[in-house]
DNA sequence: AATCACACCAACCGCGTACAA
DNA sequence: CTTGTACGCGGTTGGTGTGAT
């Protein structure tokens, strides 16, 4: 299937944004809301790419952004999203108050990286240097697909990293209700249940598609999976607080209805 | 003062996915 | 179910600032 260019590249502007730019986008949005991305600069009046003005208030015009150094607890924060998430920058964003994928991604490659190289450690695999040249036999690289059981013990499917966060509540739930009393588990057990989670791999790919239902209030919510049906509900603890780094610069921290975690197959 | 090397980060590009027709 | 379109994401690029020589 043939792709059409996101917009029309003849005269539309390209490198920095001006200031009268960011002013005409600034006012358009603060008038219409964000969103139609594609029409916008047209009815904003700007010669930018619906992409460009998209990024542009993303990363730099939006008021709630953070301006300013990343914190030592947000430093570690990174890290410890990054070690269950990998490269999957925009989660990672969701879970820093103010704070933007670009953002991350840039501090990650110009900050992170030398830091934790400076403490022996590779960003990659989050493991000692010398422990990653060992390749590991039943753990996980973040990156890597990870195979969890949803659909039964014979047919495995393919759950790519950034679904570790509900995976990891999923199997929290199913076999850790014998976890702490406050319903937290250490970073230890969460190693664990991942390497208990790891199947063969296999070709097949599903795509899920999610149906929130009418209520927009409503905790729950249908998805599916290749032919399967499921139902999900909200988690009420975040990652963050999960994984033992409540902080309340985290929306997610401060908001009940952080994710949804699989809950039961319904078909 | 001029030049170079490096660091930083805003912006671009291409692709995958969601969704509507 | 197929097709077309818009959006969002992650990798990469290129301009600018800064420190060293």
């Amino acid at each position: 299937m043939g792709r059409s260019p996101c917009c029309e590249k003849a005269h539309m502007n390209k490198g920095a944004w001006t200031k009268e730019e960011d002013q005409l986008l600034v006012d358009y949005i603060r008038k219409h809301g964000e969103g139609c991305w594609r029409s916008l600069p047209r009815a904003a009046g700007l010669q930018r790419c619906g992409k460009s003005c998209r990024l542009r208030w993303m990363n730099y015009l939006r008021p709630d952004l953070k301006r300013g150094n990343f914190t030592e607890e947000e430093d570690e924060l990174i890290i410890k999203l990054h070690s269950l998430l990998g490269n999957k920058w925009s989660l990672i964003a969701g879970r820093l108050a103010g704070r933007t994928d670009n953002e991350i991604k840039n501090y990650w490659n110009t900050h992170i990286k030398r830091k934790l190289l400076s403490r022996g450690i590779d960003p990659n695999t989050h493991r000692p240097i010398n422990e990653s040249a060992i390749p590991p036999s039943k753990t996980t690289t973040p990156n890597e697909p990870v195979q969890f059981d949803l659909a039964g013990p014979d047919q495995q499917q393919t759950v790519k990293p950034e679904s570790m966060v509900l995976d990891r509540e999923e199997v929290d739930n199913n076999n850790n209700n014998n976890s702490t009393s406050s319903g937290m588990t250490s970073d230890e057990d969460f190693v664990l249940n991942l390497e208990l989670s790891v199947g063969p791999a296999t070709t097949r790919s599903y795509r899920y598609e999610s149906t929130r239902k009418a209520n927009p209030d409503s905790v729950e919510s249908t998805g599916r999976w290749g032919s399967e049906l499921f139902r999900t509900t909200q988690a009420e603890v975040c990652l963050c607080c999960r994984i033992g780094f409540h902080n309340e610069s985290c929306r997610n921290c401060r908001v009940s209805d952080a994710r949804t975690i699989w809950e039961s197959k319904i078909l």
